[in-house]
RNA sequence: GCGGAGGUUGCCGAGCCUGGCCAAAGGCGGCAGACUCAAGAUCUGCUCCCACAGGGGUUCGCCGGUUCAAAUCCGGCCCUCCGCACCA
């Protein structure tokens, strides 16, 4: 019988989904798995695959194992990218485009559908459908009657009466922030929005401007490094731009023009009137700290556009302050107010070999490795703050020049950004930003509670989530725009799609109940009711409160959720999030048990990226591979936690392999005879195998699991027909081949289905309990690997026999040396050497010289194997065995106990 | 700098937790053989060095230590990658 995934795939999948077989009702002992659910905007790749595959094979496993297993998903619309897309479709944004018809291509549906793209639902719903059926293709035993959206009403309805709950708790917090905008559109700008944002990416510096008096003004310079002051020698103005004088705060600052334009969206300021570089080129201004008076030079390389357009110059501390004035020719003493460094500007321009003010690729580089080495190892050594290490009071110092009046902050762009309208990109202070509170102290020691006795695979994980507590602080929880749910405490604002995806796995316990109420209904008292058992439910119709007493019960029966998976890049921002909601909101009853991170797909050795065209759709793999060879992939090919890489070559590899897998279980059951007791080792190795796989899959070991099942026990079998022949081996699989497919079900969950069936299984492999280990066959085994000793001596002496040989003569040791040994064993080496003759004694001291003393396999009857194998070993070596009883010669006096001497002629 | 993961025989990658059948799984690559007109595919064997009898030698980033015994445990060091950091 060939293996024909795709018949034997859509065969299973159809009944599964007649019987609805993981759908549970609440019976037993529960267990509910989560994974997050996927961004709905586009075909899934093999690394979401991945995930969802460890998922489900923990799904199936516990299952097995006898758990009422939930395994529920969603979709993720919320953001921007859904809306994004949408736009520029409608724009008719060419890359777009072509991306979303190679989507509906993929899927075989016409490019035209593309119109219906213009509209961000069309896109989440088509996506999400498609998910659906990928996903049910691939074996995964979700419970799709329990699927929903985030951007339904249901949804928004249940996110709307978490933040308001959070916000009656005061972890809600108001106040300003920086966030990236377009002048022209008037609206902050997403990473799609900015051209080559995706690749290159833009993130928000914050620039010091410290004033420098200069007359009855002052001039802004802007500087990342504001702990270098002390140092400044000089400032430096672009002689071929215009500046202005603004007012801000009370004073005049001059600024270049194009700064002053960032700054009204930054702060309150009003432009006064232009003002001429070469009014300032030549003077000289008074440094804030000291007052002491220091020149201001024209140079070209000021870059206008970038923060104020008027830097001030620390030649000590900068590579490109240092060489700028070497290139003007002017000579100024540099001064240096760190220390604790071995190397100064000199040594390291020398370092990097810099010999011009132009190549600004080594001057970067420089930059940064000067910059890392002061950072962290540096210590100011002059003025108030001196004797302090950078890294700890670099933020004091920023704080305490604003607080004293002498500095103000500019946020800039990471990078020059356009919008991909063209449109410039530019900084702007948002008022009134809503933040989930995540610096207050009372949470994080929730969390470090919870912390404490959660579950957490790989174990590292903890002090990891720690760290992460430790350092967060406010975030942003709702944007201006994108799809979601709006604010409940303000309309105008969206909740932000990473805060309006943490407690949504209580979700799923409930959602089929809601989804029966009246929608009008629903509201904060019904999920107060649900939830927590507060509240009489006065005033709704019966059938609403029939459902919510429903849904308490589902609540309380499937929450809290035992276990939830999903990849490392999560850890420092969903995971987190997940945990710092969940103590928020409920009771300590219901906190996560437990979570585990994956490592990430590679394809072909490389990250997978768009740019590089190495991303793999997982439908792709589905059609070419099936789903049990994708699954088994990367259940052998990594640990959970650690990287995977796509190899097709690697793929067709182990295509052959399952191929043979199946076609060995399946042609067994054509050979009715009974096996013969010889043969009855491969039981003995597949129950040791199972039972290593199942200590392995408890621990969610899922590589050694599967390499165990599959890789190791094939080759058993490979080995056994290589020796018994076609026939005998076929005979030895029937009597366990259902166990076998049964142990692998949870990894390729098809293949059993079928195996189980041709076998006369009953019900489902998928549902059936996991077999049970059986020690039946542990003296026939031992007995085998007696032989396997055997024939590896065997070779190694053939690998050095000069001839080819034709007989070999297997000498047993003489029945005194295992009495010795057992006596020797039961004594120990102290007690028997007292008792011992001389030649005992010359015995077991030349036998725990040898390395393989301990496992010496005494007990065997050697006698009675050999002779049951013999036949067979001839066959298989195409050698004479002769076994001899007696040893004479020197060499075969060196028989022990459990390895006979052999003699090649 | 903090936190994490690593450094294994040509390459990828197991083993390390629980020290000893570990010269170290598996795959790739390479070599030889079978099959074929030939190539490919497939199958078999070999693939650290030496050795015409199952042996010996040198290996698991580097240096020490513990132990009868270390790839595995302990201490120190070097290097790589990832996350974080008003980082450029």
């Amino acid at each position: 019988m060939p293996y024909d995934f795709g018949t034997i795939e859509s065969k299973w999948l159809q009944r599964w989904e007649k019987d609805k077989i993981f759908q549970p009702t609440e019976t037993g002992k529960k267990y509910l798995l989560t994974v997050p659910y996927p961004y709905a905007n586009g075909a899934l790749h093999i690394g979401h695959g991945r995930t969802y595959t460890i998922g489900d094979i923990m799904a199936r496993y516990l299952r097995m194992k006898g758990y009422n297993v939930l395994y529920p998903m969603g979709f993720h619309i919320s953001g921007t990218p859904i809306l994004g897309f949408a736009k520029k479709i409608e724009k008719g944004d060419r890359g777009t485009i072509e991306l979303y018809k190679s989507y509906l291509e993929l899927y075989g549906d016409n490019p035209d559908l593309i119109k219906e793209f213009s509209k961000p639902e069309n896109i989440a719903n088509y996506f999400a459908n498609k998910i659906i059926s990928d996903f049910s293709n691939m074996g995964f035993s979700i419970d799709w009657s329990r699927v929903f959206n985030t951007g339904e009403p249901i949804y928004n309805k249940f996110i709307e009466w978490q933040f308001r709950k959070l916000f009656s708790m005061g972890l809600i917090k108001q106040g300003d922030y920086p966030i990236l905008y377009s002048i022209v559109e008037g609206n902050p700008v997403g990473e799609d929005d900015i051209a080559d944002g995706d690749v290159d990416k833009v993130s928000i510096l914050e620039f010091v401007t410290v004033l420098f008096k200069f007359g009855d003004k002052y001039l802004g310079a802007s500087t990342l490094r504001p702990e270098t002051l002390e140092g400044v020698t000089n400032l430096f103005v672009n002689p071929d731009r215009k500046y202005v004088i603004i007012e801000l705060q009370g004073k005049k600052v001059v600024v270049s023009k194009g700064a002053a334009e960032k700054l009204q969206y930054q702060g309150e300021i009003k432009i006064l009137e232009e003002i001429d570089a070469k009014e300032l080129i030549g003077k000289e201004a008074a440094e804030p700290l000291h007052g002491r008076s220091i020149p201001i030079f024209g140079a070209k390389f000021v870059d206008t556009d970038n923060a104020t357009g008027i830097v001030y110059s620390v030649p000590a501390h900068s590579i490109q302050d240092f060489l700028a004035l070497k290139d003007l020719g002017i000579e100024i003493n540099p001064i240096q107010v760190i220390g604790g460094i071995n190397e100064n500007v000199e040594e390291v321009i020398r370092k990097f070999k810099i010999s011009s003010i132009d190549e600004t690729e080594k001057i970067d580089e420089a930059t940064k490795y000067l910059y890392e080495m002061e950072f962290y190892h540096g210590i100011i050594n002059k003025g108030k703050y001196a004797g302090k290490w950078i890294r700890d009071i670099k933020e004091e110092i920023k704080n305490d020049y604003i607080r004293e009046g002498i500095a103000f902050i500019f946020y800039e762009t990471s990078r020059k950004a356009v919008t991909r309208d063209g449109d410039k990109v530019i900084v702007a202070i948002i008022k009134n930003q809503w933040f989930l509170d995540y610096s207050n102290v009372q949470w994080k020691e929730k969390v470090r509670k919870l912390l404490e006795k959660m579950e957490l695979k790989p174990e590292s994980l903890r002090n990891q989530f720690m760290q992460v507590v430790d350092w967060i602080r406010e975030r942003p929880c709702a944007r201006k725009r994108g799809l979601g749910t709006r604010l409940p405490m303000d309309r105008n604002w969206v909740i932000e799609s990473l805060s309006d995806s943490t407690i949504y796995p209580a979700l799923y316990t409930i959602i089929r109940e809601l989804r029966e109420m009246d929608f009008d209904e629903i509201d904060d008292e019904i999920f107060d009711y649900i939830f927590f058992g507060n509240g009489e439910l006065k005033g709704k119709s019966d059938r609403t409160v029939e459902l919510s007493k429903k849904a308490r019960k589902e609540f309380e029966f499937w929450y809290p959720v035992d276990w939830r998976h999903t990849g490392y890049p999560h850890i420092s921002n969903h995971l987190t999030f997940y945990l710092f909601n969940h103590v928020a909101i409920f009771p300590e009853n219901y906190w996560p048990k437990g979570i585990s991170t994956g490592g990430i797909v590679l394809s072909e050795g490389q990250k997978m990226a768009k740019s590089k065209g190495n991303v793999v759709p997982l439908l792709t793999v589905k059609r070419k591979y099936g789903a049990d060879l994708f699954r088994l992939y990367f259940a052998t090919n990594a640990d959970v936690w650690y990287d995977v890489d796509w190899r097709s070559s690697e793929v067709n590899m182990m295509q052959k392999k399952l191929e043979k897998f199946y076609e060995y279980l399946t042609n067994a059951t054509n050979y009715k005879d009974e096996p013969e007791e010889r043969d009855l080792w491969i039981i003995g190795k597949f129950n040791e195998r199972l039972k290593r796989a199942d200590d392995a899959f408890k621990e969610m070991r899922i590589r050694e699991a599967a390499v165990e099942l599959f890789y190791n026990m094939l080759n058993d079998v490979q080995e056994l027909e290589s020796i018994a022949g076609r026939d005998r081996t076929m005979r030895a699989i029937r009597k366990f081949g259902k166990e076998w497919a049964l142990s692998l079900s949870p990894i390729i969950p098809f293949i059993s289905e079928e195996v189980n069936e041709i076998y006369g299984g009953s019900s489902y492999a998928s549902l059936s309990p996991y077999p049970n280990y059986n020690d039946n066959y542990k003296s026939i085994l031992e007995d085998w690997e007696y032989v396997e000793d055997l024939l590896e001596d065997f070779k190694n002496i053939t690998k050095i026999y000069p001839n080819k040989p034709n007989k070999m003569k297997i000498y047993l040791a003489e029945d005194w040396k295992k009495e010795v040994l057992l006596e020797f064993n039961k004594l120990g080496l102290k007690d028997f050497m007292k008792s011992a003759t001389p030649e005992q004694r010359e015995f077991i001291l030349s036998v725990i010289k040898r390395k393989d003393a301990k496992n010496l396999r005494i007990n065997v009857d050697e006698l009675k194997v050999l002779e049951m194998y013999k036949e067979d070993l001839e066959n298989y070596l195409k050698i004479k065995i002769e076994i001899m009883k007696t040893a004479k010669d020197e060499k075969s006096k060196k028989a022990l106990p459990g390895k006979p001497a052999i003699i090649l002629e």
